[in-house]
RNA sequence: GUGGGCGUAGCUCAGCUGGUUAGAGCACCUGGUUGUGGCCCAGGAGGCCGCGGGUUCAAAUCCCGUCGCUCACCCCA
């Protein structure tokens, strides 16, 4: 029986892991561009992190998390997001106790033990910031001019970002109750799903698909009209910012968001080409969390974006992210003497940083050739015994069809003078 | 955790009202050129028809179970 990759998670060759990379220096070059500077934290933390920052009632806590014990019995989970052990290391490290901000990107696998669907896997990867240490609006503007500024660099078009203000740990509170009063007559019209919602976080019932919930709650209340004032003021401010730096967004009162963690701004980004799990990207606000976690107060504001999700929308509009290297070198070898100068040679040439390859299975000259032509090589370096008799090679354009007699001692330069 | 769809060659799939040696396209290999790729032509290799059990003279085909994949709910990137 054959051994098969774990549920939900994926091998990623070339062409796909080569996109994966570009894609991936894009974003981080994005970032850099911003102010922001790579982080790298483990794959698996202590299991307490996950469960005060996320929440303990939140899905992900409650039925996602791949948690086990180490040999010390000591409780870890493989980390389900990069916002808490950003902040953990951001502590841990004293940087709460200096003034100033830190701006952080990671790129990091996420493990969530759920049935995967398309879109959705066990194992993924996202790319996110962090903005750590300021309150102002103007951070919260930056980070959502820089999300869909990667997504503009890449290319992906008829993205939606919707933005909404959860408020503090007061206004939201204040309008929890709110929600449940203005909801309670009308409480057996909705489906059971949101009936459950209501008694455990009433905020979620803006989330419920059915179309019947969503009538019901159209009429409001809604959040972003009930802000106090400290955060009413926060949340004009960002979405004034948003308009002059030509961000262009819906404002979104039913936004809410899966991580108890937020609060003020939070923002999605969705698109209509992925089917059911259609956010490419999220975030928000997390004004709470550094203290949480045991650090100073520290308002902080990031995003993250699924990896997996923006190569779907590239694929599904047909991006290409393909890279344009220097045309690469194959030797076509033919018997034991040449194909030995040929090696040497190849050494050479990589030697001077250009690809170069050969045949490995003894083909003839017809198989080699075909093998060139098939893996894309640009030029072919034919050697024989005629060749290695008058200390020379062929140089055969792939493209053109056409052949240059060259000497073996020349040959580097003369591929590098092509080449350039 | 719940529900639907699907498991046949490396890939995409046909065959499934049961009936000889299980097919196609793409990919791969060889030949058509004593040492010249792509196109074309000819040939070739490659399959416990997911696995286990049952019905039957006979199962890729029908039934049951199981595992896997997939889509959706839930939730989220």
């Amino acid at each position: 029986m054959k051994i098969k990759a774990p549920k939900g998670t994926a091998d990623t060759f070339p062409p796909v892991s080569e996109e994966w990379e570009r894609v991936g220096s894009i974003m981080a070059q994005r970032a850099r561009c911003y102010g922001y500077g790579l982080i790298k934290t483990p794959v698996f933390e202590r299991t307490e992190l996950f469960t005060r920052s996320i929440g303990a009632a939140t899905d992900i806590v409650k039925k996602e998390m791949y948690t086990f014990e180490d040999r010390a019995g000591r409780s870890m989970t493989l980390k389900p997001e990069e916002t808490a052990p950003v902040v953990r290391a951001y502590i841990e490290h004293g940087l709460d106790k200096r003034p100033g901000l830190t701006k952080l990107y990671y790129m990091e696998p996420i493990f969530r033990y759920e049935r995967p669907q398309s879109g959705r896997y066990r194992q993924h990867h996202q790319f996110g910031v962090e903005a750590i240490g300021s309150a102002d609006p103007s951070l919260d503007a930056e980070v959502m001019r820089l999300l869909m500024d990667i997504y503009a660099v890449l290319g992906l078009e008829e993205l939606v970002l919707r933005v909404n203000s959860v408020g503090c740990s007061s206004c939201r509170g204040a309008f929890r109750e709110k929600l449940r009063d203005a909801l309670s007559p009308a409480l057996n019209l909705f489906c059971e799903d949101c009936r459950r919602r209501y008694g455990e976080n009433p905020l979620r019932l803006f989330d419920c698909k059915n179309e019947k919930c969503r009538e019901l709650l159209s009429d409001g209340p809604f959040i972003d009209d009930n802000l106090c004032e400290g955060c009413g003021s926060h949340f004009r401010r960002v979405l004034s910012l948003l308009e002059l730096l030509d961000v262009p967004f819906v404002k979104d009162g039913k936004l809410v968001r899966g991580l108890d963690y937020y609060t003020r701004t939070t923002f999605e980004v969705v698109s209509g080409e992925l089917g059911a799990q259609n956010a490419v990207g999220g975030g928000g606000r997390y004004d709470g969390l550094v203290e949480l976690l045991g650090g100073r107060p520290t308002p902080c504001v990031g995003f993250g974006t699924g990896m997996e999700r923006v190569l779907a929308v590239m694929k599904e509009q047909d991006l290409r992210c393909g890279m344009q290297g220097p045309p690469a070198v194959f030797l076509a070898l033919l018997g034991d003497r040449p194909r030995e100068r040929g090696l040497k040679l190849m050494y050479e040439l990589r030697q001077a940083f250009i690809h170069a390859d050969t045949d490995y299975f003894d083909g003839s000259l017809k198989a080699q050739l075909r093998q060139a032509n098939k893996r894309g090589f640009r030029l072919v370096i034919i050697i024989g015994e005629e060749e290695l008799a008058g200390k020379s090679a062929k140089i055969k354009d792939m493209l053109t069809g056409e052949e240059e007699k060259i000497l073996l001692v020349e040959a580097v330069e003369r591929i590098k003078a092509i080449c350039s």
